[in-house]
DNA sequence: ATTTGACTATCTAACGTTAGATAGATGGCT
DNA sequence: AGCCATCTATCTAACGTTAGATAGTCAAAT
């Protein structure tokens, strides 16, 4: 993956974090990364093609964080909570796939599908864990719905307030 | 309130619940209501000042409709719950605060102010209802974050699940 | 007679997307 | 080593469409 290609992914993920998939252009990714728009399609033929890359970046970066916090001993709920609370202190921003599975219903099939593979992996991992799969769901609504609060009410302690019971 | 109006509200509530705030043009809403989009100008002179309309009248509606439930005796987290429940599986859609939320960094001021209200209304009466803040977080969070969830998995049994260990 | 609420018609700006050109690198052939 | 074909990554320019918004008209209701 060459340069630009991973700028544009940046620079797509914190717009569609900020704005959502219709919230952004191409000359908006062109102008942050600093090239043609052209040049980004040249990359990303269509949007929605470039939506669904950074979504699979996002989530498979998202596991793999997790899964290395789980190798080194941490409590599997644990883990799932501190990679989201990095997520939403390091860039102020909500979840890209919580921003993306709001507006779910009018969403192409072809990011849809990297939406909820984040989901689906979520629970997984978690059952992995030992939870049970009711837990599962539980917590992996919970911590999402806590950052899009603290999100939205601009304050990152509503997101330790709105997680905190989820650790038995 | 004249008919058009609200037909013009009905719209766009449900269009910003199935795509967000840019996921909407005035000319969506006129075919919708069977008007030009001229006439949605009339009665809403800019995008902001509808989504903001939009925004305030599913949170009176929403609290209206809580409050009612809560003066017929029921449990202040049950009414929550229930009314939350009622907006999934009535419109299978997400909740329109929450949809708002989401991409809530690049939200016109006066949008955000609206969907702000939403929250700390429900924090606030939540509290009143006899729960301490921090509960009153968790609940409003652990509502929305079940709802997100289940419009992704398109899966109306989670918002079940993961709203299910609220009651105490 | 004025106000209301809709209309037609139009504007400028931006959208996603494509075409065509170009400069530089790569890699076999002779 | 030198040449030619191909590939990569970008550019400028434009396509048709749609965006939000506005000015002016007109009929019905007050």
């Amino acid at each position: 993956m060459t340069d630009t290609v991973s700028a544009i992914l940046d620079a797509a993920e914190e717009r569609i974090r900020g704005a959502g998939y219709h919230g952004f252009s191409f000359r908006d990714i062109a102008s942050d990364v600093g090239v043609k728009a052209s040049s980004v399609h040249y990359h990303f033929p269509a949007k929605e093609k470039l939506a669904a890359a950074v979504a699979r970046r996002y989530t498979d970066r998202f596991v793999e964080a997790v899964d290395a916090e789980v190798a080194q001993g941490a409590d599997v709920v644990e883990a799932w909570r501190h990679v989201f609370r990095t997520a939403l202190q390091r860039d102020g921003r909500m979840c890209l796939c919580g921003a993306l599975a709001a507006t779910s219903h009018e969403l192409a099939e072809e990011i849809r599908v990297e939406v909820k593979r984040f989901f689906e992996l979520g629970i997984e991992k978690l059952q992995e864990g030992g939870l049970d799969r009711a837990s599962a769901v539980r917590v992996l609504s919970a911590l999402e719905g806590a950052m899009l609060t603290a999100n939205i009410l601009d304050d990152q302690s509503i997101f330790e307030t709105g997680s905190s019971a989820l650790v038995a």
